[in-house]
DNA sequence: GTGCCTACTTTGTCCAGGACACTGTCAATC
DNA sequence: GATTGACAGTGTCCTGGACAAAGTAGGCAC
C-alpha cells in the first residue's frame, strides 16, 4: 500500500526486493537467518533496507538457482566465486544444429547489445524470409532464446536488453503468424494456447502458435498467465481439441472433456 | 516450492489464493483475524484450505476494492449485497464520445462473449480500416477497454474472455503499428515505452505506441513490467528523449538526463 | 558397477500474534 | 468554506517456531 519513497537513500524495502529478484519475502528473511546473507540495514522504522549491491548479488544468486544450483552452496559465496560458478555452469553442450552458425549467433547477440531495436527487427525479419517460418522458429528463435538465457545467467545481459529482444522477436513472430492463412478444412483441430500463472514469458507460446498454425491448426491464444480454471473454461467455450501449455522447458499437451 | 496437489478436495492453499485473487497472504490472514472472512478450513497439516466459493467471493471483493471501495465496508457483506454494490458502482458517466454507438459497443461485448476469436479479430480489423489508426485507438479501443473493465467488475465476464479480448486486440494493434512507416526525419523524437513492475496490462502501451508512431515518433517498447532501474538504463542506452509509462488510468511522461 | 531402500539434510512456505506508518473520515475551529 | 487535529481503518512488516517436500548419502543385494 505504501511503497514509502526510498529514493533518498539508495535502499529497497523487502517488497521491492521481492519484486525485483523474484525471491519471496519469506525466503529473504529465512536466508538472512540461516546464511547471514543478505544482511540489510534497517531504516528508521526498523524495517529491512536492502542496498543496491546486495540486490544485485541476490539477482545473480536467483539466476544460479534457476539454473539448478542449491542455495546452501551459492548463497554464502562471494561475488567472484559466484561469477566463476556462473561461467562454468553454462558450458553445457551448445546448439547442436542451427541455421545460425556460432559466429552469426554471436553477431546477433552483439546486435541486441547495441540497442538498435529497428535494426534488430529488420535483421530478424530478414532471417524469417530467408528460412521460412518453421526453420526460423526452430533454428533461429530457439537458439537465440537459449543464448539470451545463457548471457542472462552469466550476468552479461541487462534486463532491459532482454526485454528489447523479447519485444522485437514478438513483433516478428506475430507478423509471421499473421501471414499464415486460416485453415480451410473445417475439421482442422482447434488448439487453445496459454501459460500457467507464474510463467510470464510469451515467446514460447508464439513459437508454438506459429508451428501449430503452419501444421494447419486453428489456434486461439489466451496470452500468458491464465488461471487454471479459466484455461478449462476457455477450452470448453472454444470447443478446443488440444490445449497447449508452454513451460520453461517442457511441453504438455492433453485432451479435455 | 510445494503446491501440494489439492485437487483431491476442492480447496486452495493460501499461496494459490494469493495468485488467483491478487490479495497478499498477509492481507488474507489479517482479514480473517479482523472480519472473520474468509474463514478457510484447515487441511491435515493445519494449513488454510480455501473453498472455491470463498475464493470467488474474494475475487469479487478484490474487484470492488480496485474500483475504490473500502474493505471494512465490503468484506463482511453477503454475495447478494456485493452484487448490488457492483451494479450500482459502475453507473459512472459512460462513453461521452465514441465512434461506436452504445448498441455497437454492446454488440462487440456479445462478440467477445461468443468466444469466436477469428471473427472478433476480423471485426476489429474492419473497424481499424474504417476509422484509421487514431480514431480506432481513441474511439474504439478505449471505450471497449472500459466496457470490458466494467463487465469484469460486475462479474459479467470471465477472466479467459478478457484474455481472449486482450489477445485479439493486441494482434490488431500490432498489425496497425507495423503498418506505420518509420519516420524519415532523423530528428524525430525517440520514445521509450514500458510499464512499471506490477502493471502487466500491455494494451495501454500498444495504444500509446500507435498514437506516438502516428505523430512521427521513433518508438521503442520494452514491454510490460520493466524494473525502474532498467527503464533508466534503457532510456540512456537508446538515447531516448521521452519515456512513456502506461498506468491504469493516468499517464506520466518525463524527461531523463 | 547398478539398482533400490532407508536415514539424514536442506529448503521454501506456513503459522501466530504483535506492531506501526499511512490514509481517509469526521468534527471542531479559524 | 478551508484548515487542523483526533481517531479509526488498513496493509505491510517483524520475530521465531514448525514442518512437508525434495535432494543427498549410506547400506545392501544382485
Amino acid at each position: 500500500m505504501n511503497d514509502r519513497s526510498r529514493q533518498t537513500a539508495i535502499s529497497l524495502s523487502i517488497a521491492a526486493v521481492e519484486r525485483d529478484t523474484g525471491l519471496s519475502k519469506d525466503t529473504l528473511r529465512v536466508w538472512e537467518r540461516r546464511y547471514g546473507f543478505p544482511n540489510p540495514g534497517r531504516d528508521g522504522i526498523g524495517e529491512r533496507a536492502y542496498s543496491l549491491p546486495e540486490v544485485e548479488k541476490l539477482r545473480i544468486i536467483k539466476r544460479l538457482l534457476d539454473a539448478g544450483h542449491r542455495p546452501g552452496r551459492v548463497v554464502p559465496l562471494t561475488l567472484e566465486q559466484l561469477q566463476a560458478i556462473a561461467d562454468q555452469t553454462v558450458d553445457q553442450p551448445r546448439s547442436a544444429e542451427a541455421a545460425l552458425g556460432l559466429d552469426d549467433l554471436r553477431a546477433h547477440m552483439d546486435l541486441i547489445r547495441s540497442h538498435d531495436a529497428a535494426r534488430l527487427r529488420s535483421e530478424l525479419t530478414r532471417l524469417l524470409s530467408r528460412f521460412g517460418v518453421a526453420r526460423f522458429v526452430t533454428e533461429v528463435v530457439a537458439p537465440l532464446n537459449a543464448a539470451v538465457g545463457d548471457a542472462w545467467i552469466r550476468g552479461q545481459m541487462e534486463i532491459f536488453e532482454e526485454h528489447l529482444y523479447t519485444e522485437a522477436m514478438q513483433v516478428v513472430l506475430r507478423a509471421a503468424i499473421a501471414g499464415i492463412p486460416d485453415p480451410a478444412d473445417p475439421a482442422a483441430p482447434r488448439v487453445l494456447l496459454s501459460t500457467f500463472p507464474g510463467e510470464p514469458h510469451g515467446l514460447g507460446l508464439l513459437m508454438a502458435e506459429a508451428l501449430l498454425a503452419l501444421e494447419g491448426c486453428r489456434c486461439v491464444s489466451l496470452g500468458v498467465q491464465t488461471p487454471v480454471w479459466d484455461i478449462v473454461l476457455g477450452a470448453r467455450a472454444c470447443r478446443s481439441d488440444i490445449v497447449a501449455l508452454s513451460f520453461t522447458g517442457c511441453m504438455s499437451p492433453n485432451q479435455i472433456a
